[in-house]
DNA sequence: TCATAAAAGGACCCTGCTATCCTTTTATAA
DNA sequence: TTATAAAAGGATAGCAGGGTCCTTTTATGA
């Protein structure tokens, strides 16, 4: 359903939104060794969201990825725009351009509830809200090791 | 969500299914064309869908696209099955390797939600269902040209 | 039996997403 | 003020999915 490089992107976010709360400041490496994702394109993607402004970066000794305005809530949806459009909320199921309540395809109404659900979701929960759930022990970030 | 091999498929498998009725074996040229799917890999996607025996075919003159058994109803979900495995019902949202119910991530229970109901609908709808609602003039396979 | 219409099959190309590498810029600590 | 740690940025490689083309096989009607 999403791009792989938007998963990266998500992961890499909460990750730095759980470091920022222990006020530290996680570099590429040390996000792409926590997340799992190949280091070189870690940097792509935080790059795209620093450049999009979802996120500050810090140059230099001691610099690192931070969230600057703790206030706003980051949605899901404002990643998935950035890193690959929101076309997957419009789309037809079915594949046709012009599909809509007019001019239906045979999928059309019951495509249109999974897709809505879908956009509620990433509407609703964001980073602060996973990263939550990750503090409270309520869900993981990565494979468990055990 | 879906594959666009698959999408083309389902649309074709629809044409095909609406041409049967009418007592008629439709062939590539004409499918590719009702479809508005390329030419030549509507012909790759006919194969694969004939190779797997969910579609019939006759060489030769007079030879085209059929279903023999016309008993049983094709369910989307055996296509989509065919097209590209079933890995999209079963893969995590968040694009963690081992997301379950004991190592849930954040957004496992929600995303689940969406997944089953995109599962359900697809293990519901066959070339058939949608078929009739076509017939009956309740949805449409393309854009209306009106 | 032969010309022809049709599907089957194999080889290949192209594009976009995924990923890597290397250089440049910037900030800071010593 | 200089060595170093870090992100930014550009160029490019790898690969899978999407798409094309050409040859082979098969059936049939004349």
């Amino acid at each position: 359903m999403l791009a792989k490089s938007t998963e990266y992107a998500i992961r890499a976010l909460v990750y730095v939104q759980l470091k920022n709360w222990e006020g530290k400041r996680p570099g590429v490496v040390e996000i792409a060794r926590e997340i799992e994702a190949p280091e070189a394109f870690s940097a792509k993607i935080l790059q795209t969201l620093t450049r999009h402004q979802l996120l500050d970066s810090a140059k230099g000794r001691g610099g690192g990825f931070f969230f600057n305005d703790e206030q706003t809530e980051l949605s899901l949806y404002k990643i998935i725009h950035v890193m690959e459009g929101d076309g997957c909320f419009h789309r037809c199921g079915f594949g046709l351009k012009s599909c809509n309540n007019n001019n239906p395809c045979p999928l059309h109404d019951q495509y249109k509830v999974v897709r809505d659900s879908f956009y509620d979701i990433v509407r609703k929960e964001s980073i602060q809200s996973l990263s939550e759930k990750i503090k409270k022990g309520e869900a993981v970030l990565k494979r468990s090791i055990t």
